[in-house]
DNA sequence: GCTATCTTGTTGACACTGTCAACAGCGAGG
DNA sequence: CCTCGCTGTTGACAGTGTCAACAAGATAGC
């Protein structure tokens, strides 16, 4: 039923999508449900998306906030690199707690990215995150290491979060110490091979 | 246009069905876009496969096998480090040049695991490559240890893979140089983490 | 050889989806 | 007052997965 309060129908839409995808995964979302969801035609959110793939858009640049957002509240850290730490155990919880968004996010292929550059935007801003604490911890370094240090370490955490959301690890017959504690596990590997040489 | 050669409707099926994914990508893939293919009504599909999810299971497990297949082709090696490191290369290339089955194997949920058990058992396969090359590199290493490692290599080769194939990466104004030879800096960064101490 | 049954494929329908087109209320500006 | 733009509605169309009923051809038993 739609809120009798102001709330502009835009914004609800993508709301309601948030939900639909949390409930009942990503493929249930359709605009038919959202309208329903919202109590309107199910041709309101044409008013303002031209079509889904334009509410994909705002949904998955809404979720880039949110996934940035949890990330710049991580466990404050004066030692950089603990803070380096700190980051991927922020990154790898919200990979877990938000699976369908974050596959969303990453997993899914965007719809016409140069249609929506606050998509793009949001992004960056989030992967901004990342290079800013590497910037941190290595202080004169070239730019180039410093992207190609966060690319190996993105490279990680996606790599992880993505083994974990998908229904592949379970049928692996995997130790289950090791499952258990792959997060720091392999934490402990960054740092392995980001330690200097000797 | 259905063969005369008297192929099995089945195995049509799933050719014909990658064929469509390769063609017009993984949400394009409707079972009636299949039979319509293969010359047939589009119902026939239904008598082999009692649900599309079925048919993708089938198609996924197909594809695992292809996937360890050329895992195994990889440039031989004696020296298992430098085995381990064309086992990564063979993993990338793959991945990149058949992105769109790769998403499908690792991205996208499996429909109902526990009633295929042939797609289980063929992914197994594929991760026992991975598992065999360790335990050569780490000779007398417990099983833990072993699957601890796979896991960081693993999440590293499928990070890379992920975002790779996904449009994140393109936006990022990421040093070019880096990108071209991401490959590489990963793998070598594997080794550094893999290196004994000190 | 004839019949019954199983396998394989066909046609037709239903509910659901995204999307297009035409229409309705309604507030702001002339 | 009257028009126009914004927002929302209803109705239609093609496409989808899936269920049900039917048809033809192979196969097995007698």
């Amino acid at each position: 039923m739609r809120k009798k309060t102001t709330v502009p129908l835009k914004e609800s839409c993508v709301d309601a999508a948030r939900e639909v995808i949390a409930e009942s995964g990503l493929e249930a979302l359709s605009l038919r449900e959202v309208a329903r969801k919202l109590g309107v035609s199910h041709q309101a959110p044409y008013r303002h998306y031209p079509s889904r793939d334009h509410l994909l858009a705002a949904v998955m640049s809404k979720c880039f906030i949110d996934f940035r957002a949890h990330l710049e509240a991580r466990q404050a850290s004066d030692n950089p690199d603990q803070d380096l730490g700190e980051l991927g155990r922020a990154y790898l919880s919200y990979a877990r707690s938000h699976s369908l968004e974050y596959r969303l996010m990453f997993g899914t292929p965007w719809p016409a990215p140069a249609e929506h550059p606050d998509l793009v935007r949001n992004a960056v801003y989030a992967f901004d995150v990342l290079r800013g604490v590497l910037r941190r911890l290595g202080e004169h370094m070239p730019a180039a290491q410093i992207d190609q240090r966060a690319l190996f370490i993105w490279s990680c955490m996606h790599g992880l979060s993505g083994i974990r959301a998908g229904d592949v690890m379970q049928h692996l017959a995997i130790d289950s110490a090791v499952a258990e504690t792959a997060s720091e596990q392999v934490l402990a590997m960054i740092g392995l091979a980001l330690r200097p040489p000797e």
